[in-house]
RNA sequence: GGAGACUUCGCCUAGUCUGGUCUAUGGCGCCGCACUGCUAAUGCGGUUGGGGUGUUAAAGCCCCUCCCGGGUUCGAAUCCCGGAGUCUCCGCCA
């Protein structure tokens, strides 16, 4: 949720995030509105009640019969304050659900537009020269790493059972960003996967993404998209000691339902119902954030070169980054077998805004506690086996490792279809 | 699943039975000042957070905040109901 101050002093900066995003104008008018409206009955209730209050303390060393004469007033005025007390509740559910409406104001130099609109800083990397790839689970079924049509027939379509070399490629590649995220000093951190709907919602992901998100009816829990939702709520109404920031690395299974997607990506494990993920999240004062944002960019790059695969940096367009980001860079890895780049990783700069929602904040030089911000970047996903597999295969259907994870795989450099 | 105890302003804690200067006690920690050759000790003072108003900024004033949400009452930390969390015991499962 985004500043009301900073809504109240300068409205033309949000109409102007608005419009680069694609979104209404006019919802920023009816946050103002509210938010008017929400002080007004504030102020009525605040009157009465500062009346009500010093009658009590009148009535309480009054006289019989000068208690009775106040007992008529406070009567009338008790019915008062409780309805303005009420309108207060109103008003307030009204500001939250118009401040709701608004996503993140989209940082500047974030690229105008949709979708399509991202703007390519850089592609790093050779492109290997095959002919006629082999896509990922030709290969990982050859390998007998990837098991769909078990995974199909255990749970449904987009599951699948990584086995063998692919089991431990999957836990060597997590091990390997984890042991790189250690390394920079990040606190390694495994996390629920079922959050209470508050986690959820602080985290954002309850907006436009609600769809998106499985959720178990029976006790009101919400299985997570991605541990960033864990670690965020991780510290929700905390103040912290941000001097530095503060860096967990988290390890999660994620879930996702996938609902808007159907008939697209379905073969292998691209785009998949449920996979394993190492997740970079750091707190830090809002001044440090942008600089945290290309720090946490230069981490997946690295974890990237290690793997050896080739990618570009995508700077994502303002009408495309979710609900809470105010600028987004993804990674693409090639995947020869489609002739083109696809997402393997998105760090996301969240500013004040997830923070503002859980109530996250720090001291400031005069100790007063203020808003903290809140970044997160992928380090490594189960997504990541699919760029490897193709990028490494050769001709025979073997698959090169990286250097990198061969201790991973009983320090074998190649492996080979069985 | 059953029974009980507990939850107070960073941490610990008094207050709840018996509703009203509770405008919440004390200790620890922290900050400032004094004393001291330094440190320590001691003494004095300050120290919850949020919101409204106000202002260049502040001060000041006001409201809320005793786990959360309702209720009773002129008035709730205190009484009643519901919920969450922590702990103990029993049952069940692994």
């Amino acid at each position: 949720m985004i500043d009301l101050r900073l809504l109240r002093d300068d409205p033309d900066t949000v109409r102007a995030s608005q419009r680069a995003r694609g979104e209404s104008e006019s919802a920023v008018d009816d946050l103002l509105r509210a938010d008017e409206e929400r002080r007004a009955a504030v102020q009525r209730f605040e009157a009465l009640r500062a009346e009500q209050k010093q009658l009590g303390k009148r009535m309480s060393k009054a006289d019989p019969a000068e208690r009775a004469e106040l007992l008529a007033r406070t009567k009338e005025l008790a019915a008062e304050v409780k309805a303005a007390e009420a309108a207060v509740g109103e008003a307030e559910a009204a500001l939250r659900r118009a401040q709701y409406a608004i996503p993140n104001i989209v940082e500047e130099g974030a690229p105008p537009g949709g979708e399509d609109d991202y703007v390519v800083l850089r592609e790093v990397g050779t492109r290997p020269d095959i002919a006629n790839p082999r896509d990922h689970l030709e290969l990982g079924e050859a390998l007998r790493a990837i098991d769909v049509e078990r995974g199909a027939k255990v749970s449904g379509s987009r599951f699948y059972f990584l086995t063998g070399v692919g089991a431990l490629l999957q836990l060597g590649l997590l091990q390997l960003a984890m042991n790189q995220a250690v390394e920079y000093g990040f606190i390694p951190c495994i996390t629920p996967t079922l959050v209470k709907p508050e986690s959820m919602e602080g985290t954002g992901f309850l907006g436009a993404h609600a769809s998106e998100v499985y959720r178990l009816e029976a006790d009101d829990l919400y299985l997570v998209g991605t541990s960033e939702v864990p670690l965020a709520a991780y510290h929700a109404g905390e103040i912290l000691d941000l001097t530095e920031p503060i860096r967990y690395a988290g390890w999660s299974s994620c879930y996702r339902r996938e609902a808007g997607s159907y008939g697209r990506d379905t073969r292998g494990i691209l785009r998949v119902h449920q996979f394993d993920k190492v997740e970079m999240f750091s707190y830090c004062r809002p001044e440090q954030a942008h600089d945290e944002h290309l720090r946490l960019l230069a981490w997946e790059e690295e974890m990237l070169a290690k793997v050896e695969i080739p990618y570009r940096v995508i700077d994502v367009a303002a009408g495309d980054l979710g609900t809470s980001a105010a600028r987004k860079y993804d990674c693409e890895a090639w995947l020869p077998s489609q002739g083109r780049y696809r997402e393997v990783t998105s760090t996301s700069n969240c500013t004040t805004f997830q923070a503002r929602r859980l109530n996250v904040r720090y001291r400031d030089e005069n100790g007063r506690p203020q808003i903290a911000a809140t970044l997160n970047g992928t380090l490594a996903t189960t997504r990541w086996l699919v760029a490897i597999l193709e990028n490494h295969q050769q001709p025979d259907g073997s698959v090169r490792v990286p250097k990198a994870l061969q201790p991973y795989v009983g320090g074998r450099d190649v492996l080979e279809p069985r």
